[in-house]
DNA sequence: GAGTGGTCTAGACCACTGC
DNA sequence: CAGTGGTCTAGACCACTCG
């Protein structure tokens, strides 16, 4: 039970406001011999609070309360006719920078992308997939997809969607994009997420599947957003 | 670098469908001798995928591929004039039961409650604590807060709030939630949540902060709900 | 009882950080 | 260069599961 005592007396003086975010935890050796227990033991007390997302490892320097200052993604304030989510960074995103890193003007969608696009077989989809980064770090990535047919040969299709993002392109089309659906699920990263979002040990990610319906009903583009969740937190208006 | 290879084989193999959710992975012993490594290693190797959520151990038997079939909590969707929370299970949650915990009629805020319900030093609030249970298992936990001045001497105050739940008596006392706020983040769970809701190591919780307001914008209630993020998906209907 | 995972020990060597 | 965390070894004993 010493691993886990370990975690337990720091978790609590973490809790307490003993050791305050930003502060340096005791060190393995200094643990081991309080606690008169080998190194695995210390460490892994050390590597609970790790998972538990409440400290993070700097190797070669020490271990240290984590902070949580989320960025608010606001669902429902985008003011019309913004790209679909930079609009929805209220003022704490400042200084949100989005990169878009592929365009696809035709691919091939998955079954689940073309059922929800409801969509033929045969049938093809363009493909945006943007990067935001908040202070040069990578926050939230996002995959776009919208049935060729509608956003082939319009902007969207380009590298640079132009003033108003996809949603006024949409518009200008015909395919005014006036409902909204958000799924929301919470887990644990994948390899190639933690690589990409760099993502910290013990952070999870919220991973949003959003679908734009027009005002007759039919879908015109699905995201796929994942949002380091120690950076995030979304909010919806409901009436 | 054995450890963290080990980890990728199994997850490109779990990833592939080599093993589905419920197979049994190869055991420590197993992966000592194909990998030629200690035991300690080859355990990192399977913690790395616990911690992922990818797997489940169950001490004696093995260790296991996880599922996911989350529980849909409609946010939007709710009936007018259904209980706050059940109402938002659709038909997956079928199954569903709620357990009141602890109703106090009358007590003292923290400090960020008085504030987000807009009351003034010494005033007191109405808690109701809730359990939400599938199949037995605990999977959301709630907690709500209303000024005491409202709901203290209703039903609200009592065990069993009657039909409709809180928001039916609180239209009834002329103070309809008409308009909801929810803040969602996601973050690994507490030790208290892990116990109350015997949530798996590498699953997530959701904690949801649900503020209601009335017509003329003063907010009627807070709720904090924190929900087993490997049981539920959150869904938002928007226009 | 054989096989499984859970915990701990006491060492080793390596890689990174900061004075 | 001293101190820090990252990884691995080769054992030990314990607790749980299942046939």
């Amino acid at each position: 039970m010493t691993a886990a005592s370990i975690a337990k007396d720091l978790r609590a003086a973490i809790r307490s406001g003993t050791y305050k975010p930003g502060d340096r935890l005791p060190s393995e050796a200094a643990l081991m011999s309080n606690y008169g227990v080998a190194r695995m033991t210390a460490r892994h007390g050390l590597s609970m609070l790790k998972d538990e997302g409440l400290t993070v490892t700097r190797h070669g320097s020490g271990v240290f309360v984590r902070s949580f200052e989320p960025i608010v993604r606001d669902s429902t304030g985008g003011k019309a006719g913004e790209s679909t989510v930079t609009a929805e960074i209220d003022e704490t995103g400042a200084g949100l920078v989005v990169r878009t890193l592929a365009v696809t003007a035709e691919a091939e969608p998955s079954e689940k992308i073309r059922t929800t696009l409801g969509l033929a077989e045969g049938d093809k989809v363009t493909v945006r997939e943007r990067l935001h980064l908040r202070e040069r770090k990578p926050v939230l990535f996002a995959t776009s997809y919208l049935p060729a047919a509608i956003a082939a040969g319009t902007p969207i299709a380009d590298q640079e969607v132009g003033p108003g993002g996809t949603h006024a392109r949409l518009t200008e089309a015909g395919h005014a994009p006036v409902r909204f659906r958000e799924d929301v699920v919470g887990r644990m990263p994948t390899i190639e997420e933690i690589e990409e979002l760099r993502i910290e040990p013990g952070t999870p990610v919220l991973a949003v599947t959003r679908t734009a319906f027009t005002k007759d009903g039919s879908p015109v583009e699905v995201s796929h957003v994942v949002l380091d969740a120690g950076e995030f937190m979304l909010r919806y208006d409901i009436d």
